[in-house]
DNA sequence: CAAATAGTGTCTCTAAGACAATATCAC
DNA sequence: GTGATATTGTCTTAGAGACACTATTTG
């Protein structure tokens, strides 16, 4: 055992050359549009935070919140202090989606970063938001497959819209890894890593695995159908949905109400067996 | 103020602190066993390759293969040459189960692992190994939940057995997080890892996704199935199984032989469209 | 022929998708 | 009442699970 305390003591890891390790952040919540009509309900899109870049590398270019791993923390802990500075938020959730490690990702070093999706309740976020000359922004998604195959990101606000083009590289165990073709200007990687996020986040949203995190506690299932269909653009008839939400979802004795047409009873997400 | 902190590290990378990084590789195979009745097709298990530790710490233990990520490699990379330098096998898929960052997992110093599931065929291996004074062996896997709710890992080989005990941390995004209750003598904390890995095998190999991996190029139907019921221990009938299966497979024109029975139309994996 | 595995046919039940019909509110 | 969404009912179809049955080889 003191063997070992030896061991320990003369061991010199500074030998080694050392990556420095970040966490990157694909923060989302839902984002409901306005609508012309008083009896309509709102539209809802996918939204994505964005830190405009102050310096170099890619000095005004919009990126990905994150920062860097701290001894004494884990990268989950570290994302999730990440996300509470840049929004002053709690997240509701937490998904690691891979670690980005090629070299040259990143012009200043070594530098390899574990992304996470961060999903945001957007009640929470709407009280801190809104400056619109802020460095931080929540940018609209739209992710598709175009006709040639292609993988087709777009990110816009506003008067600004990005399109960045990615090749899918392989499909592998469920998971899809992306190439970028044209960034957009995006900083770094990270057209790859929000494409990468984003089939992720598809993939779960069709199990409701994540579904809920973008509402507040109460919600009614037209609510949450929309959610899932802004994720994964895909339209399921209102009947279908609530047979197989059914089990996953409580309902309270309250309703919706001032909307223009019949209200809406409020659900829960039903609490998991333990 | 975020710009502020872009620019310092931007400049001053070398004031940070780094941590070292490796890639932890779960290595798996098919372990067919011989059996005593000339008429009794094999039975099979699942099988993990262990590295017993020359040094400390943890010296004489049992421990995942791995190794220190280098300069100029990605984290794939790096995994895939650990792989090839321990068994001299290039593997057939590779699959990152994630990044274990928690602080003190490996009393060196700040090392933090991303680890990976790595298959290997059966045929390939057994051509390298065998010798049983190495240092590297193969260990049979039981992994499961008793009627406490605790998880019990046992690896087993000859006259050795490892039994590490887990506990569930939580199941979110269709992933399982554990705790390490009694690492039964594995180094570092490698059995929470094998633990991860083994669920997230379970999970894919249900849908087909890893199963062909384990085989050679040409199997028949019924060592498939013996495949998905080793890793995932849960049976189904074969007239259900190759009903599924039926889309994924082509079959040739050969057949087993000599086996005491009927012999077996031999299949390969179909070819996914491109 | 016996033992063992390979392979097929079909019944039932459940879940998914489509669609029609009814309910209820704000104006 | 009109326009909108909310909610329920049910028909059809696809797929999973269970089970019975046939086919083929080696010793």
């Amino acid at each position: 055992m003191s063997d070992e305390k030896t061991f320990l003591n003369s061991y010199n890891m500074n030998d080694y050359e050392r990556p420095s390790v970040t966490a990157d952040i694909i923060a989302l919540k839902i984002r409901s549009q306005d609508s012309e009509n008083y009896r309509r309900n709102q539209k809802t899109s996918l939204s994505l935070l964005l830190i405009k870049r102050g310096g170099h590398p890619f000095k005004g270019c919009w990126a990905l919140p994150g920062g860097f791993l701290n001894p004494g923390e884990t990268i989950e802990q570290c994302a999730l202090r990440e996300i509470e500075e840049e929004t002053s938020v709690k997240p509701v959730s937490l998904m690691s989606i891979g670690l980005f490690s090629e070299p040259g990702r990143d012009p200043r070093g070594w530098i390899i970063s574990n992304a996470f999706v961060s999903v945001l309740s957007e009640a929470t976020v709407n009280q801190q938001y809104g400056d619109d000359a802020d460095d931080a922004q929540w940018f609209d998604i739209s992710f598709d497959k175009d006709e040639n195959g292609f993988y087709r990101l777009e990110l816009s606000r506003r008067d600004t819209t990005m399109t960045a083009l990615l090749t899918e590289e392989k499909t592998q165990f469920g998971r899809t890894y992306f190439n970028i073709k044209d960034s957009g200007g995006l900083a770094f990687d990270h057209a790859k890593i929000i494409a990468t996020a984003l089939t992720s986040l598809r993939n779960e949203a069709k199990d409701f695995e994540n579904i809920f995190d973008f509402l507040p506690e109460k919600f009614t299932l037209t609510q949450l159908q929309n959610v899932q269909e802004t994720i994964t653009n895909v339209s399921v008839l209102p009947a279908n949905f609530r047979r197989k939400i059914s089990g996953l979802v409580t309902e309270t004795d309250e309703y919706t109400k001032g909307a223009g047409h019949r209200p809406a009873k409020l659900y829960v997400r039903k609490q998991t067996g333990r």
